[in-house]
Parts: structure tokens; sequence; C-alpha cells
RNA sequence: GGCGGCGUAGCCAAGUGGUAAGGCAGAGGUCUGCAAAACCUUUAUUCAUCGGUUCGAUUCCGAUCGCCGCCUCCA
């Protein structure tokens, strides 16, 4: 049974969707201003993680991620570059794909642009005018909260123990409201100011949160199953979110919200000032791999704030090696076909059907895991211990031809949902090195172990890796990276 | 000032009212011509501290200390 830590109830509820079989997931995507960092990938690994594992409990997908390519930060960056917002936007776009893509995350399959759903967000904000929800003010529009008494159901925020005591917080906001806690709708544009939409309330461009409401309601209607994102979001964001679509139609907005904390590096918030602030690109350029950053994230469940560090991450690359490594050795074992039974059984057969035993409880614990609020950290032990009693089989000969199906099915399955298994891919080696390897294996039959060890080192140079083992000897590349 | 979270081995960490998953690192061993890989054994009498409830608490309650997040258009 799927269970979520629903954080608009703050409860941990079945997940029942709305319509059977189906799931309709809004996640907050990027604000395209800049290369996404470690901590914007962490939200994002847990939101596939999410939809994989949806997916494989058979669900059909409709997920929707916007990319905002409208606001303050972006408006300015863009002057100060002296482009256009599209033309700003553009490289960041393609390299947070780029990015998105290199870590195994899937496509959601729908990734609207604010700027191309300005007429869906006014016609919102003409519903809230319409029912008072939302006023005129010095030309822009504000939300009435005070209009809303849900507002605050989502964050719990207790507004009046919060104006009282908000030392040296002070209303920075240079518009009129009729509240602090009112919001912007609708930011009052000059007619010559760029950039700007016409609006039955004025010329205009949108605040941060309509946008949100205006895409997730188009593409997956007035009430749908999940919606996530990173905990800086729930307040004012997603409380916004809320206040905005339900107060304009009425009806319930997410059934279910999903927070991810965020990271921390080397134990201090990321931040510029103190140094510690990574893109993933920064991690790659350093060498590391993708599948290793994604290990490292899976490692801790989402809902919970992890210390990112690179300790960790230079051993979730030696995991990772270990697993590939276990993977491979099991395809390329010699493993006995099942002896021919004329019933009862024997030692051989018991331990063989210990081993089919050992994937499916492996796989039941993957699931329960899962099952369990995403909690990717015992999902990821059920595969060790898999991988721990198969590799002893495989020292002890007693795994069998049956075993290694039942085993490579399940770890297909597992990874189906985490993706931290290597790609396969069928790897030629050059003549030069072919033959290098045919001297060696000439060497070590006539026991020229100098011979043989000089070649070993000299392939070891070249990025590749002997190992000996009683089926012969396998080779695989090393993974060179720079610390 | 308000709301919330966290403190588990050298490091990253899971977890539960019934006696501590997993990964990395370390130590010893098996295998190997030597390596590598793999396997085996081993590494927290203890879960920040102090009280309380309980037959029993790391897990529940209270207090204390320490760290962190949100309350500002940062995932």
């Amino acid at each position: 049974m799927l269970k979520f830590h629903n954080t608009l109830t703050n409860r941990s509820e079945e997940f029942q969707p709305l319509e059977n079989g189906k799931v309709k997931l809004y996640v907050c995507g990027p604000t395209v201003w800049s290369y996404a960092h470690i901590g914007n990938f962490r939200t994002f690994t847990f939101e596939d993680v999410l939809r994989r594992y949806l997916k494989y409990k058979g669900f059909e997908l409709n997920h929707v991620m916007n990319l905002t390519d409208v606001d303050d930060r972006i408006i300015n960056e863009a002057a100060t570059a002296g482009k256009t917002i599209d033309e700003f936007v553009q490289p960041f776009i393609e390299a947070f794909w780029s990015d998105f893509d290199a870590l195994g995350l899937e496509r959601p399959e729908v990734a609207p642009r604010a700027t191309h759903h300005i007429a869906e967000m006014i016609e919102i904000i003409a519903k809230l005018i319409e029912n008072g929800r939302a006023y005129e003010s010095g030309g822009s529009i504000y939300y009435r909260i005070s209009a809303f008494p849900d507002y605050g159901k989502l964050s719990k925020i207790n507004f009046a123990g919060n104006i009282a005591g908000a030392s040296g917080r002070v209303d920075t906001d240079k518009y009129d409201k009729e509240n602090a806690q009112d919001f912007a709708l609708w930011k009052l544009v000059d007619a010559h100011e760029s950039p700007g939409w016409d609006a039955p309330f004025g010329r205009g461009r949108p605040g941060w949160h309509i946008e949100c409401s205006a895409m997730s309601m188009k593409y997956l209607g007035e009430t749908f199953d999940i919606h996530a994102g990173g905990v800086d979001l729930k307040f004012p964001h997603h409380e916004n979110e809320i206040a905005q679509s339900e107060g304009a139609t009425g009806k319930p907005f997410a059934k279910y919200w999903l927070h991810a904390e965020h990271l921390k590096v080397e134990g201090e918030t990321m931040s510029k000032s103190l140094g510690n602030y990574y893109t993933f690109r920064d991690l790659v350029e350093k060498g590391y791999s993708a599948k290793a950053i994604r290990y490292t994230y899976l490692s801790v469940p989402y809902h919970k704030q992890f210390n990112f560090t690179f300790e960790t991450l230079n051993g979730a690359e030696i995991t990772l090696e270990r697993l590939n490594d276990f993977r491979a050795r099991l395809k390329e074992a010699k493993l006995s076909e099942p002896p021919v039974l004329a019933g009862g059984s024997n030692s051989e057969h018991d331990s063989a059907f210990t081993y089919v035993r050992a994937s499916e409880n492996a796989l039941r614990e993957f699931e329960a895991a899962m099952d369990d609020n995403l909690n990717t950290s015992v999902a990821l032990a059920a595969l060790h211990n898999l991988v721990r009693e198969i590799n002893t089989a495989l020292a002890d000969e007693t795994l069998r031809e049956e075993n290694r199906k039942a085993v490579l099915e399940t770890i297909e399955k597992i990874d189906s949902v985490l993706q931290i298994f290597a790609e396969e891919k069928a790897e030629m080696l050059d003549a030069e090195i072919e033959a290098l390897i045919k001297d060696r294996r000439e060497a070590r039959h006539n026991r020229n172990f100098s011979r043989s060890d000089e070649i070993r080192d000299l392939l070891a140079a070249k990025g590749i890796i002997l190992e000996d083992t009683k089926d012969g000897m396998r080779w695989k590349r090393s993974e060179t990276r720079t610390k």
C-alpha cells in the first residue's frame, strides 16, 4: 500500500488517485536564469523517483513541470545582458534539460513555459477580481487574503505571532496593499516597459505565484492528485497557489502535497559566500559521474534534510562500481543448468531455491520501502543485501542458471525506479589492446609473471583494468576522475 | 518573537515500545604466482544530556544543550 506524508494534513496517508489508474502530478520547475544547483536537482531527482515509482505501480502519469521564464531576476539579468527574455533564457533551458537527462530524470509529459500562458493567468485573476478575492491598487492587482479564510492551511503559519515578533523584518514592498500579507497577482508595467502584456485590468506582468495555478489547472484540471516541490516553496508560493486556485474555482486544488527538504554541503548551508555552492555541472567538471550524484541523493529519504559531502560522493562512486561489476560478473558467470531431478531434493537444489527466494524477498523489501513514503535508503539496503547474497553464491559456485534470470530481472525492476546502474554498452577493445591481452595470457601460461604484470600495468595506464577470475580474465574500463 | 525539523559508530545514514538496516572508510582472514575483484569475520552494551511513564525506551512525555529550516519571488 503506497503511502505519502502529505504536508497539507501533516499525516501519512494512503495514496488514492482521483481517477482510477491515473495520476495527475504537478511539480514546480526551475527558474531558468542560471544553471541549476545540486540542491535544485535533489528535488528534481526526488520527483523523478516519485514519477518512476508511480509508473512502476502501474499508474498512468500526467506529469507537468513548469519553466519559470519571467520574474524580476530574469528581467534584470536579461536587461543587463542587453538581451530579450527569450534570448537570455534559451541557453539556460537547454542546459537544464541536458543536466536533467544526464541525471537520468525522465522528462515530464508537459513542460509549459510561464510566458506562453499569460492568457490563462489573466483569466484566473479576472475571476478573483470578480468574486472579491483580488483588488486593484496603484494599477497592480493584489490577492485579498482576508477574503480566503483557508489561507495558511498548508504552511500553518500563524500571522498574529508572526507580525508581532518578526524583528528586523520590514515589509519592503513599495506598493500599496490592504494587508502586508496580500501578494501581487499582476504588476503594473508602463506602456513602454518590457516585458508587458495587455489585460482587461491594465498592461502588466504576472506575479510569481499565478503561473503555477494557471499551468497546473490548464493541464491537470481544477483538482489534481499530487503537487510537489522544495520546502522553501511551501510558504508563500504553494500557500498562494492554493489561495489563487481554490479562490477562483471554489474546488479543492491538489490532494497530496509532497515537499523535498534541502541539502547541506559539508555540514553547512550551501551558499556562494561559503564557497560550497555547486551546480550539477560543477561536480561533473570535477570528474564525478551523474549516477554517483543520483545515488548520493537516493541515500537519504527526500523528506529529510541531508548532508552532501564529497566523502559520501566518493563512496557512491565506489559503491556503484561494485554494483555494476556485480551485474557484469553475474551475466558472464558460467552457471550450471538445473540437474534433472526425479523428485525429492538435494542440497544443491535447495540452495538454488533459496536464491530464487532471495530475489523475491529483495523485491518485496524494495516495494515496502518505496511504499513507505519513498524510503530510498531502505530500498538501497534491499538491493545491497541481494547483491551480497548472490555474490556469495557466485563465489561458492552454488548459483545456477535459473537464479541468474531471477536476479537480473529483480535488478532491472528496481533500477527502473532508482536508475543507478550504468547503461550497458557493448564495448570493443582496439586491436593493440587485444594483442596485449593475448600476450599476457601466454606469459601467464608460461609463468612469465614479470611480463604479465608489466602488461597489466601498461593496460592500467591506458585505463583498462584486468581481473583474473577462475572463469578466465575479464576487463573493464577504469572510471577516471580527477579530484 | 511565531511555526517546524534534527542530534544514531571515523564519515553518510535507516529504523522501531522489546533490545541497533545499508553504504564508505578501518582491522584480520579466504581466494590469487602477485594483484584486482569477491567472500568471511570484525568495528555503537549503545542511539546529545538529565529526568518521567512503562515489565521494558534509542523509539512516548518533560526539561536542558547544540544544529538547521521557514516566517523576504531561494529546490
